[in-house]
DNA sequence: CGTGTCACG
DNA sequence: ACGTACGTGACACGG
């Protein structure tokens, strides 16, 4: 056991020295969070640095102290705490409970002197002791074993006192600190000390004198006429500036320095907290950082060269190492392999000679554990080698047990669930210009371990899964899914280069135009591009009216610029030219990019990502091509069949999310309207306002439409204001009188939000679920947010399980009917294929029925579809 | 690398 | 009173 060592720390001062330290940040939920990111900066760096064995953060209780009886005034004149700062000490205080550290405090006492008394009673017993403050008084606690750490500039930069330094810079010992100070006062605590005497006064008689008292001993030899006459006259107040700056070492304190062993930090609870607040820079540091410190157990990891006389399990795990991250791409550099007992590498040149571990991969007898089913799927796929009966992912596992950790790598993941071995991949690989490939050993051990934490994971994560009611969800739905994606990500899309450069070249003309246009009705040039450059030129050099503002300006968004139209000419002209530019460099430039040498857009699908369920796309995102409007619907001419004599195929749900409500609610009208295949949005209407269908206008239903997407999405009356643009108080009575009129909605919203604070979390229809710790927080924001996300989640989120469903069901039915059409697209209600023109008629049976037999609810499901020549044109 | 904007469901 | 509709990804800008 290492030698002791306590820190000691006092929170209000360091609380303060954040707060004004810091701009005031405010997260994305409104709470301000300066304070609390800084106090956490030190901290980390503080255990990083001292590595203490005992720890204490010691508050200032309430307003009074006993220093108060000895003068009235004292700390008198100082600015209340400021609001935004109060709001964060909850928070200091929850995340130290977090790391598991002492806190306390002490009725009549300040932490100086809950500080002071445990530094005496370690430095009694020799103990190393550490004092960090932002206070300079607390440097007179410095002695042979105590050194006494003060924050410097900024936050973390500490200068610490030991007595030497404290010789060294003032000439004097750390008691005597107490001494200057009962001379010169304080001003920051309204110590009055001995006016006209100052710093370099102070300094002068202690060195000279020695103490207070000596001084007062000495009066007669002092010189100086003025100096005499003020110490003279203030000698009650000198002692009593003293006694005030003496910092108790005899405090009732009822705790001892055995209580404060500090034995590290709760992870998870910590992990949590910084996701509740949005630390993203230091949730990221944790999983680095602490792995460091993680003594690596060895790993005897065998590098295969004769892959022939190989034994391989009927069940292994195995793990696919990549350079890098996009697996559709990246060349593979080997593959780790485990059956629990021995662990082996297989670098890619003798993967690529390998019969028998190619008849290993596609036999459907062995069962296979990763982790990242899916991008092993794809990139063995690239290798002619395909898999078959994958069993254990452990990405979709953990998604599916806690959705809304960030899945980085199987590192951090590895450790969430207590298997702490491996090394993050920045940790082996380097990040951005130093990212290299490391030696074979090294990458064999990385890699090795991953196989290994993978096998030892399975079983923790499938018992988790199945206390949950998860482990269908997870084993026969995600998991079938993921391969599925794997073969549309591996197939892509035919993208026609020479359409996309078509309407680029239009695009281009146009935005010359309309540039030249907007420069001459703003008198200069300037980059409209520039959020900041515009808004000056529309704000300031034209004078139009600001509607909204942004932190970092003036705001010029959409909605913000069509309230301006009227007034200058100019609006129009921005506003195609922003609509313009977008199809232009997203579309055009981004998509051009993305087209490989087989002519192809190879999206990948992210399946463990979105907080609902749903799927989500990259490099490309192929799942927001403009279809609104006209000319950014063009975009989608460009995605054609594959082969000649083939065409593409889309079919989506009408209205899932509202028909997933209806069967939800149970409300008797929504069902019954489903039922009757009507149009729902002119149904609402009716029901809403009260009229009949001939009567129901086109801003009736407009308004009905608006109503339906707020309900689907937790309606708030701010919400469905801004969507209409009409008063919050209008709003509300939109929304009034729908749930009046469905009161089966009405009793589901409430129900749904109670339930959710009782269990902390929503459920889908398949048991997927999301967490809402912040629906009991007690800031409104936070905690209407998750209300909201408590109406909306099982909705969307049910949705995403059905199509993932059909997705499932569809795949095996082109099997089943030996078809060529594949699958290559989910947008969320719609999937897109692309087949031989010979099978529009059977797919035309054969989508729909799937689609809408996916799930049975107490309404149809009901689907939609078309097809042509290419994605434009199934419509 | 955060912010603003805008594309989709 | 509080100040937002739910879920995503990509691009340009500017510090």
């Amino acid at each position: 056991m290492s030698k002791e060592k306590i820190v000691l720390l006092d929170g209000n001062s360091l609380a303060y020295r954040a707060f004004f330290a810091l701009p005031l940040l405010t997260n994305d939920s409104g709470i301000h969070t300066n304070a609390i990111y800084g106090f956490t900066m030190m901290l980390q760096n503080i255990l990083n640095e001292e590595k203490p064995t005992h720890m204490l953060v010691a508050w200032d209780a309430g307003k009074t102290t006993f220093r108060h009886s000895t003068f009235g005034e004292y700390k008198g004149g100082r600015q209340k705490t400021p609001p935004e700062l109060s709001e964060q000490f909850p928070y200091m205080r929850k995340l130290l409970d977090a790391f598991q550290i002492t806190q306390y405090e002490l009725d009549q006492y300040e932490a100086d002197d809950i500080i002071g008394t445990l530094s005496k009673a370690g430095d009694a017993k020799g103990v190393e002791v550490v004092v960090i403050s932002g206070d300079k008084d607390l440097t007179q606690l410095a002695s042979e074993h105590t050194t006494v750490c003060i924050t410097r500039k900024g936050i973390t930069d500490l200068e610490v006192y030991t007595p030497a330094h404290v010789m060294e810079k003032y000439g004097i010992t750390p008691i005597q600190i107490i001494d200057m100070k009962g001379l010169m006062g304080d001003a920051s605590d309204n110590i009055p000390g001995v006016p006209g005497v100052g710093e370099k006064t102070a300094l002068k008689l202690l060195k000279e004198y020695g103490s207070v008292e000596k001084v007062y001993e000495s009066l007669d030899l002092i010189s100086g006429k003025k100096l005499k006459e003020n110490l003279t006259l203030n000698e009650d107040q000198a002692f009593m500036s003293k006694k005030l700056a003496t910092i108790e070492v005899e405090a009732p304190v009822t705790i001892t320095i055995d209580d404060l062993q500090y034995k590290g930090p709760d992870e998870e609870t910590v992990k949590s907290l910084y996701e509740e607040l949005k630390f993203k820079t230091l949730l990221e540091k944790m999983s680095s950082a602490d792995e460091v410190d993680v003594p690596v157990e060895k790993i005897d990891v065998r590098i295969e060269q004769d892959t022939e006389s190989l034994h391989l399990a009927d069940a292994m795990a195995f793990h696919i190492e990549m350079y890098d991250e996009n697996y559709l791409a990246s060349d593979i550099t080997g593959i780790s392999m485990t059956d629990g007992e021995s662990i082996i590498y297989i670098p890619i040149e003798q993967v690529k000679q390998s019969a028998k571990l190619k008849e290993w991969f596609g036999n459907t007898n062995t069962k296979k554990y990763t982790t990242d089913s899916k991008a092993a799927y794809a990139a063995l796929m690239r290798y002619g080698i395909e898999v078959n009966n994958f069993d254990f992912d452990l990405l979709l596992a953990t998604y599916i047990a806690s959705p809304s950790s960030s899945y980085t790598d199987v590192a951090s993941v590895a450790k969430e669930f207590g298997y702490s071995a491996i090394e993050s991949d920045e940790t082996i690989y380097g990040k951005g210009a130093k990212k290299k490939l490391p030696e074979e050993r090294i990458l064999a051990d990385h890699a090795g371990r991953k196989a290994q934490a993978v096998w030892k994971l399975k079983p923790i994560m499938e018992k988790k899964l199945r206390e949950n009611e998860q482990f269908e969800l997870y084993h026969e739905l995600e998991m079938p899914l993921a391969k599925i994606l794997g073969k549309m990500e591996s197939t892509g899309v035919k993208t026609d280069l020479g359409i996309l450069q078509q309407i680029g070249l239009e695009l281009s003309t146009r935005l010359a135009e309309l540039e030249s246009i907007i420069y001459e009705m703003a008198g200069q040039t300037f980059n409209i591009n520039s959020p900041k450059q515009l808004g000056e030129i529309l704000f300031e050099k034209i004078g139009l009216t600001p509607i909204k503002k942004t932190k970092t300006g003036y705001s010029t968004a959409a909605d913000v610029l069509e309230k301006l139209e009227s007034e200058h000419e100019i609006i129009s002209f921005i506003l195609t030219y922003r609509q313009l530019g977008k199809l232009n460099s997203t579309y055009i430039e981004g998509l051009s990019k993305e087209i490989h040498s087989d002519g192809k857009i190879h999206t990948r699908f992210q399946q463990a990502l979105t907080q609902t369920g749903r799927l989500s796309s990259i490099n490309p995102n192929l799942q927001n091509i403009p279809i609104r409007l006209e000319e950014g619907r063009k975009i989608r001419a460009a995605f054609v069949p594959s082969e000649p004599g083939w065409i593409m195929y889309a079919a989506d749900y009408s209205q899932i999310e509202l028909r997933v409500l209806a069967h939800m609610s149970q409300d008797e009208k929504m069902i019954a309207a489903f039922r009757d295949d009507e149009d729902i949005h002119t149904k609402t209407a009716m029901d809403v306002f009260g009229v009949d269908k001939d009567s129901v206008s086109s801003d009736m239903r407009r308004t009905a439409k608006a109503v339906n997407f707020g309900i689907v999405y937790g309606i708030s009356d701010y919400g469905l204001s801004q969507s209409l643009n009409i008063t919050r108080k209008e709003a509300q009575k939109f929304i009034d009188t729908y749930l009046a009129t469905f009161p089966g909605v009405k009793q589901y919203m409430e129900d749904i939000v109670a339930d959710a604070k009782l269990k902390g979390y929503v459920v889908t229809m398949m048991n997927r679920r999301r967490y809402l710790p912040e629906i009991t927080s007690s800031n409104f924001n936070l905690r209407s947010f998750a209300e909201r996300t408590a109406m909306n989640t099982p909705i969307q989120g049910t949705a995403a399980d059905i199509i993932k469903k059909a997705m499932i069901d569809m795949d095996a039915r082109l099997k089943a009917e030996k078809m060529e059409a594949k699958m290559l697209l989910q947008v969320h209600d719609e999937l897109i294929f692309e087949a031989p023109e010979h099978e529009i008629a059977m797919l035309n049976k054969i989508v729909p029925e799937v689609m809408e037999a996916a799930l049975e609810l107490d309404v149809p499901l009901k689907v939609e579809s078309a097809y042509g020549l290419s994605w434009y044109e199934t419509k």
